[in-house]
RNA sequence: UCCUCGAUAGCUCAAUGGCAGAGCAUCCGGCUGUUAACCGGAGGGUUGCAGGUUCGAGUCCUGCUCGAGGAGCCA
């Protein structure tokens, strides 16, 4: 049956139908074995897919058979076998075993039984978890999106510049932050690259980093992490309105490219594709002023200059069945560095991006203050710490221009194409506030 | 920090105040096309911790610990 001389084709399992007919050699681990007395269908994964491997006593002698049999739920192996379409197969192809080789065999003692588990269990094991299909979905489509933001923003003329994570002080002063020793000073991590952004773009234009945020919120909710990723692009000479453009045409192409290469994925985990497919611009605008008229006919409590809570937030979005622009926040509950209306001084010129079907903000940006003297003035209403912020003014002592930027949490992001109901899957290793390890 | 809910076998869960149970996983056996295979058998427990009520507590009461969902805050 097998020729000594025919090839055989190192191959993935999501290549395997290339070799239809042919001979290929597979590297992965036993994701789930079913025997059936003299037929054993073992279900390999290597990271690419799963793939199932018929094993029959009579192609590959007693002996043989016996120790794939006892292999346990994540043996590593690698298996040589012929591709055949066969439709029992899930699939479509699955592998005529030919021959093996144990690279290591298991504990018996594998946790993560092909049963269901709490969130707690799976999350103590998340080393193993992350094996699963699902979670393998989930992290290739969350590279999808890291890789898509990179490639929009780099044919838009932007460069990547990193911004330093060790701070001495807090981007915008409000929230809480982790701290850390620096040689007997007290450094900060950072929780935004905005502010180091603005000062790169007077160098090169238009800017984004890309890294890690940190907030040390008592957070503990599903759209929370304590660690979480943020890509912001930050350009000058660029004015409020051709922001939203840019966020919005980031947004279509994000979607768009998992789309065109994850969808695999996406239906894994649930999300149907022709949901997304009607992310398009333009994308529906609400000023401030009329979200709280919404939200007051429908019921809401809510008075002119509070800020929005995750349930005012849910009941906007799901409005549309695209992102949502909520625009022109009272200056009173934004940041420092946000710039007034020149109209509308208690408005400001910033827009907040809400995910349709209640995944809250994925983006929030605006326009920044570009005079020396207003800014100054904002930083001490805030009682930002002068020594702290010399820099950042210095920005606007020499050749100051208008500029623009904003921030898209990558996780929040992720969990909305997927149709997650917590961001703490969207990220290999999470950390929250009840977690740290592994 | 606050509100609500929860903690029983490795995992997911059941058990009216009255003998601690099932499915899966593990081990042993069976089955020539399985689909989170199936069938038979075995092992596996300080019921989160500390007190209390009771003839008797997994179950009721008090305190604590840990976790989940939500609020606030935010991406």
């Amino acid at each position: 049956m097998t020729d000594v001389n025919e090839t055989v084709y190192d191959s993935s399992v999501s290549e395997v139908g290339l070799y239809e007919g042919k001979l290929v050699r597979l590297k992965g681990w036993l994701y789930n074995k079913r025997s059936s007395g003299k037929v054993l269908f073992i279900i390999l994964r290597d990271g690419t897919g799963t793939i199932q491997c018929v094993v029959s006593r009579a192609d590959i002698g007693e002996d043989s058979f016996l120790t794939i049999d006892r292999l346990n739920q994540e043996s590593s192996l690698i298996i040589e076998g012929r591709v055949r379409k066969d439709p029992r197969a899930p699939g479509g192809y699955e592998i005529g075993v030919t021959g093996f080789s144990v690279v290591a065999a298991a504990f018996p003692d594998y946790p993560i039984s092909l049963k269901e588990h709490g969130i707690e269990f799976l999350l103590d094991h998340r080393h193993l978890w992350i094996r699963t299909p699902r979670q393998r979905a989930i992290l290739a489509i969350r590279a999808e999106v890291m890789k898509a933001c990179r490639d929009f923003l780099d044919g838009e003329g932007f460069i990547e510049v990193d911004a330093p994570i060790l701070t001495p002080s807090a981007c915008e002063g409000t929230t809480t932050l982790f701290s850390t020793d620096y040689f007997g000073e007290k450094a900060f991590l950072s929780q935004s690259g905005q502010l180091y952004n603005e000062a790169a773009i007077m160098a090169l234009g238009r800017v984004y980093c890309f890294g890690p945020a940190f907030r040390a919120e008592k957070s503990k909710t599903r759209r929370h992490l304590t660690e979480f990723w943020m890509v912001e692009p930050e350009a000058a000479f660029m004015e409020f309105e051709e922001l939203l453009g840019l966020e919005e045409r980031m947004v279509t192409y994000v979607v768009e490219k998992v789309l065109q290469n994850r969808e695999k994925e996406l239906v894994l985990v649930g999300r149907n594709p022709e949901d997304l497919r009607e992310v398009k611009p333009p994308f529906p605008r609400m000023t401030y002023d009329e979200a709280i008229k919404v939200l007051n006919e429908q019921g809401f409590e809510i008075s002119w200059g509070e800020d929005f809570g995750a349930p005012h937030e849910t009941a906007l979005a799901s409005l549309h069945r695209k992102p949502l622009f909520i625009t022109h926040y009272p200056t009173q509950i934004k940041a420092f560095y946000m710039k007034p209306d020149p109209d509308r001084p208690e408005v400001v010129l910033g827009a907040d991006l809400l995910a349709p079907e209640g995944y809250g903000e994925i983006i929030g940006g605006g326009e920044r203050i570009a005079d020396y003297d207003l800014l100054k003035q904002r930083l001490e209403e805030n009682r930002l710490p002068a020594e702290d912020y010399g820099w950042y003014l210095d920005l606007r002592k020499y050749g100051s221009v208008p500029h623009s930027g904003f921030g898209m949490g990558i996780e929040r992001l992720v969990t909305w194409i997927c149709r997650l109901e917590h961001v703490r899957e969207t990220i290999p290793f999470p950390r929250m506030l009840t977690r740290l390890r592994p």
